[in-house]
DNA sequence: ACAATAATGTGAGATATCTCATATTTTTAT
DNA sequence: ATAAAAATATGAGATATCTCACATTATTGT
């Protein structure tokens, strides 16, 4: 993680502005750092002096379990608050935050800030905003979860993320957010490829059988 | 869904007072709302005029799926707010609360007071708390739904709902709250029951081996 | 008091998903 | 350029969980 020399963090609070988040003049408090791929930007269990407001990146956060499984709880991806829980509850992180790509983030230091943003009603409108979305987004990834088997889900999930009829996301990364295991979801591939609706490509699949596709992913859409 | 007449329903406003909740008068708008076992509060797809904090009373929170499945979101017991997440976007309400028990509800006609919910510092920072909170607990439930099998998050859930020893709880609602069939539910206590940890008896069951029913529950602690 | 409805209980067979082992290929760091 | 780490790939066997069918026992409404 590092800091911004001024000019550079100015360039991107101009480009990204977020001042009618709030009914005070925010910037004096602005800081902006950059994250690289695959850093952390909170350790589980660890405390932290900033809320952040993720402006240009994509990161996962995640819980480990007492029995050493890792549960991916979300993508999060810009633009995003980050720390908003936290904020509110004086807590120490229960969830860690790690970097997929290069990440800009807006930082506001807490301890400073931390009065007046509980106290300004544009910005607790805005993050209600942001926490009632994201857990109605949440909850129907969830249910989904265990009303669908990984067949449904995953044909919706390669008909949103694939680009051009051509669909290449990291395993690794599919099953953990899909919440089954790496070879479960290499299997469900397999099927679609022996049945024809996907064949392999370079590193990627082609849809081959669209209409299928949406049919299996019924109302499943994430 | 009756409204209490002024005299009863001053009584619930006297004994839960919500005036802290807001910087402005709030009385003046409210209403007392008792609903029957089994009635619901919001059907699915519907639309509601109102913001309920629900005082007295235990309700079910779930989504019906286009497959035909319902997920149990999750059990709202009071207080609780409800439908604030209409309140902040006014859309339809994408889920079904129906009662568990006759419930009493404060109620806040929405149209009316609205703008002034969504400026009012004290009010939002509530709500802020209340919505974090319940992302983290649904955050939480569902993670350890898929990391854990049943016998763990059921060694759990018994010691957390049993009462002197004593687990006495519909398994048509837990299987529900848990996320699995009926029948594997049954399956497990039967295999609870085999390996002697619990006993059935009456319309419920004894624990008889608390110390190993908390080391399935490992921290899946609901 | 009786019919209707909801809750409980059990068997048998199917399947969705997991674990583990192991090999190859690609990417990353030094 | 090379070693180390991460991602891809596949097989085989185990298991957690589901579906459906059906019987019994409570609970509820009229």
């Amino acid at each position: 993680m590092r800091k911004l020399p001024e000019a550079e963090g100015l360039h991107y609070i101009e480009k990204y502005p977020i001042s009618p988040f709030f009914s005070f003049d925010i910037t004096p408090y602005l800081h902006v750092f950059e994250f690289d791929k695959g850093e952390f930007i909170f350790q589980e269990q660890s405390f932290s002096d900033y809320l952040y407001y993720m402006i240009e990146g994509k990161a996962k956060l995640y819980i480990t379990h007492k029995n050493g499984k890792v549960s991916l709880i979300d993508f999060l991806s810009s633009p995003t608050f980050m720390g908003e829980m936290e904020l509110l509850n004086e807590e120490r992180y229960s969830k860690g935050i790690q970097t997929v790509t290069k990440t800009i983030c807006l930082a506001v230091p807490v301890r400073e800030v931390r009065d007046k943003l509980l106290a300004d009603p544009i910005f607790l409108k805005i993050l209600c905003l942001f926490l009632s979305q994201k857990a109605t987004s949440m909850t129907a990834k969830y249910t989904q979860n265990q009303a669908y088997p990984l067949e449904n889900r995953l044909a919706s999930f390669i008909l949103m993320s694939s680009d051009q009829n051509f669909y290449k996301e990291k395993h690794t990364e599919v099953c953990e957010y899909l919440g089954v295991s790496y070879r479960h979801l290499l299997f469900v591939l397999a099927q679609f490829c022996e049945a024809g609706y996907l064949t392999k490509h370079n590193r990627g699949f082609i849809l081959e059988d669209v209409e299928t596709l949406k049919q299996l992913a019924l109302e499943s859409q994430y």
